[in-house]
DNA sequence: TCAATACTGTTGACTTTTTCAATGATATAC
DNA sequence: GTATATCATTGAAAAAGTCAACAGTATTGA
């Protein structure tokens, strides 16, 4: 696949012409937490990405699907919100996932502005899929980390996203 | 700024018509660490992007300009397969740089197709202060964890990242 | 030595994502 | 009741990501 050039110490000059990017991994950029969280999900949604094709999904419609089946009927807005995105991506993401028939468009009987979006069964049977691999992908994603480390990232992580 | 409506428990009733988002807190994607990371990334990328735009600069030629003075002299080929980035991403990075005299291009003797990326007098001035501010950035985006914690993450997140 | 193959930076086209302003319908505040 | 604010939506523009092709250079192997 990539550049996976890691033939180190393939000579015994010194790493003057190192032909991998490890050395880069000393480098101050490479002990920043903003940098490793880039990376960590660059790495992370790809491999998602990827896996979710198959279902002709991706991380983003994923995540609205995820929450139309959560149970707390959100709004357009709070999907915006939540999710980091503008209220016009978020309705392209339902537009998409409504014309599939995954997720439905409810008027908010007490704010006739908002609209309220659920899970169709489809929606649903298409969520348990679709999550079955998003534990896959992750799983691969962290697959160096033991299952209590695992706990420790996510309540961590929790702490700084919210 | 942004819709901070935090007055919860405006009112008796329950949280059926609740303003925020803080319901969808207990969501099954929100306990995704691949979720997480997305946010807080995303949260972390703004507020860096945000403060250094007064040095003209944004996350991405911040970590370009940081390597170049890494004294580990990467080539252009490195910095894309580091930074995650397509190496004519790389291309448009660099020249904006060299453009402002921050960094140079100096083909590797030993190998004269690759640029070796080097930061200039200038540059290493502008890394300074813009290590300053992402260091400021980062201490606002981690306000929420210790000391101790900000070191565990740094290695949890070292682990998925290389 | 020479030819085939592979890699580097670069350009350009194309798609996707992001950002932002404007709008109609509805709700809230004064 | 009138002004103001909010929601979903549209559309346009900017930024970012993806991809194929190219010239110059290095590497490989006959």
């Amino acid at each position: 696949m990539s550049a996976q050039t890691t033939t180190r110490g393939n000579d015994a000059d010194l790493a003057e012409n190192a032909n991998g990017a490890q050395r880069l991994h000393t480098t101050e950029l490479a002990n920043e937490i903003e940098f490793l969280t880039a990376r960590a999900r660059s790495l992370g949604s790809g491999r998602a990405n990827n896996m979710l094709a198959e279902l002709d999904l991706k991380v983003r419609s994923y995540s609205v699907l995820s929450l139309a089946c959560s149970g707390q009927n959100p709004s357009q807005r709070e999907l915006a919100d939540f999710l980091s995105l503008d209220p016009s991506q978020i309705v392209a993401l339902v537009d998409q996932l409504e014309q599939r028939g995954a997720v439905a468009r409810e008027t908010d009987p007490r704010d006739r502005r908002s609209k309220v979006i659920v899970a169709t069964t489809a929606g649903r049977n298409l969520y348990k899929r679709a999550e079955a691999i998003v534990r896959r992908s992750e799983d691969q994603s962290l697959s160096t980390l033991s299952l209590q480390e695992r706990e420790t990232l996510r309540d961590l992580l929790k702490r700084i996203a919210f």
